[in-house]
DNA sequence: CATGAATGAGCCTTCATTCAT
DNA sequence: GATGAATGAAGGCTCATTCAT
């Protein structure tokens, strides 16, 4: 076993403590017997509490950052982008399984948990969201423009304002399902996308027409 | 002063304390300075810590519930209404002066704390939290039903997808706005809100070709 | 019982215990029992560990100050004054029954436990205990430059070295007592005195004749 | 290397870090840091960590013992030996430039710390202390006594008392210099010396009256 | 009604010591 | 010989709660 191995171990297995527990209301005593140590164990490896709560959120976001490399790929249809991001309660079960984080990161609610628990602890963490935040909206926002260029979507398209708005539904429709318990996303995400694509969409071999009708 | 008053004053109080600080990290004796009180006074109207912070939740969701019936009459045009709805930032600010509660609750983030806080200590309060979010899902609904009858929107408007958009948009903006801290919502806002309005919005006299091609 | 009552008295209690136990060895629970309270308690009186043995050794100082004021009276013939000071030992015992400390203060090595302790740890002590010791300096140098006056004792006497002189060896006998664990001192302490005072003494009617007086 | 040189040099440093450094405060990840080697290390060599603090002081113990030997020769005039002794700030500085101890040992103080520790954890170092300072004291008496009968000093001369006085003064303004920072004793040391010498001191060829008397 | 002294359980943290390598 | 990961027993401290006044 590397010397990093354990301590990195002892990252993902607090983070997925901490995903499903408050962090203030755990104690290192729930924690230390959580991950199979002894709390000595854990100072040898971090600081703190605070330091290993900080070390798993960083792991989480590197993470979360390393997903959108993979979940958002920049060369196919735009169509095709939105369908994948309004699934995104699916990609996330995909990631939980496949990042060996189970299902402790499936539910949306505990994430958000977790990153405002940290944002209150750690400020520069907002920094980090942030830049996950607006890369999720560049992502967006670029692929809409090349939409345009190859005629996928309309030149009058408010390309920010759909960037924006499919970012902030896509948070609210996660909080949603966090503060309400109900799964109307995996119904209504769909036709939301339906809609959207609707609205921005140019017809397969256009038509003029349509387009002067909406401009404006 | 009537027995209950003061018993009122200290939840409201309290609820601007928990709005600012959080509730794990506040000692009882910080609470009770802050509300100008001792602790046996707190222990006299309350049973203990958490009747404070569960009685206090409470009062705000009472009086989120207040404001929707103010902040949402049902009969205005559909239009009028939703240029309301995306400028809730504002109507935050507005219900922060009005209530006495000050700019504890204009910074959203404060209340999401406070709701998630309080999800975590008392699970009922889930059930109080759905029912908000019902309501002002349904409010939208039913005015969008209204417009259709009036002839304001278009009769295949995806009336629920539509709803859930709006719902879940707005918390996702104002979300962004707690992890960012950016105020993209001021801007974005209204022109999500005028990209909504056209898809779904009837022509005054009706009838445009482009019309017939979105009806599919 | 007044609010202070209980403050001071944890303070006098603190005192003998930290002057009969080694503080960093002495663990708060160790404490609180010898105090006859619990940790809770002392931690509403006192901000920590530290807190309460700054204020016993504060205290204690206070004391030895008030001590030197009833010790050393300045208008006593200076022999009487040196008889005095030189069976200090036996004045500790007095002051140690006196002042309620019991015999906690009486062996003077735990003073001095106490006082290098607390030099350690507030290095703001210093400054006291200069202030005590320049103290009994001056009161033993005013005090020899009126018997020189009164022609009590020679007009060549080394005021300044004799004063250092007693300090020093008071002190270094009592140090020596702590280390060594022997009582030399009240043999040897009253034998020191005469040995100083034939040395600086003043036949009483002058004159060389005089002398023989001091011969016994 | 000889296998007992490395934990003799183990001793050594560890002298110079507990001169410095509070034992009780100093945990053993400090000392072995600062040692230059690993706790591992430690333990192969002590039984743990008092063990090692023991070997320590009693190698300071040892190194005293010698300093004594070599300070303080018997066959120098009686006056000689004072004028060195009264002088004691100067070669503790020599000695521990040239033990290699550094300035650790040079500020009394530090030393004074290490014996209390030491004689608060092993009670027989009290033993060894005991017998430094009798050797101190009996080297004076001896050498008094020799003076006596080479006529260097009066024949009345209270020897026990002089030993005892001034090896309580050494010790004592040492202590008095750790409590106060002050530096009296450079200055006032010689001249104390002075003083007792002139009490006991005959007359290169005697002759002056007051003498006779006090030769009882 | 209200106070605040006192409690005691539990928290985070430190650290001497052990032991597999 | 030497390492350092891991342990577990305290230690200092916090704080919700109780209760005599």
């Amino acid at each position: 076993m590397q010397p990093n191995d354990t301590k990195e171990q002892l990252e993902l297995q607090a983070l997925q403590f901490f995903a499903r527990n408050d962090y203030e209301r755990s104690s290192l005593n729930d924690i230390a017997k959580a991950l199979g140590v002894t709390k000595g164990a854990i100072y040898h490896y971090f600081k703190g509490k605070d330091d290993l709560f900080y070390a798993s959120v960083n792991r989480l976001l590197n993470m979360v950052e390393g997903w959108f490399v993979d979940a958002l790929p920049r060369d196919i249809p735009l169509k095709i982008l939105l369908d994948n991001l309004f699934r995104m309660d699916e990609t996330l079960t995909e990631i939980g399984e496949h990042s060996g984080l189970g299902d402790a990161i499936t539910d949306y609610k505990n994430i958000m948990y977790l990153f405002l628990a940290a944002l209150k602890k750690f400020p520069d963490i907002r920094k980090r969201l942030d830049d996950i935040y607006t890369g999720f909206h560049d992502v967006l926002a670029d692929a809409m423009s090349r939409a345009v260029d190859k005629g996928e979507i309309r030149k009058d398209t408010d390309i920010e304002a759909v960037a924006y708005e499919i970012t902030a539904f896509s948070e609210g429709a996660l909080l949603l399902g966090a503060f309400t318990d109900r799964k109307d996303y995996s119904v209504l995400g769909p036709r939301v996308c339906e809609a959207i694509w609707a609205r921005i969409a140019l017809p397969a071999m256009g038509r003029r027409q349509g387009e002067k009708n909406e401009t404006k």
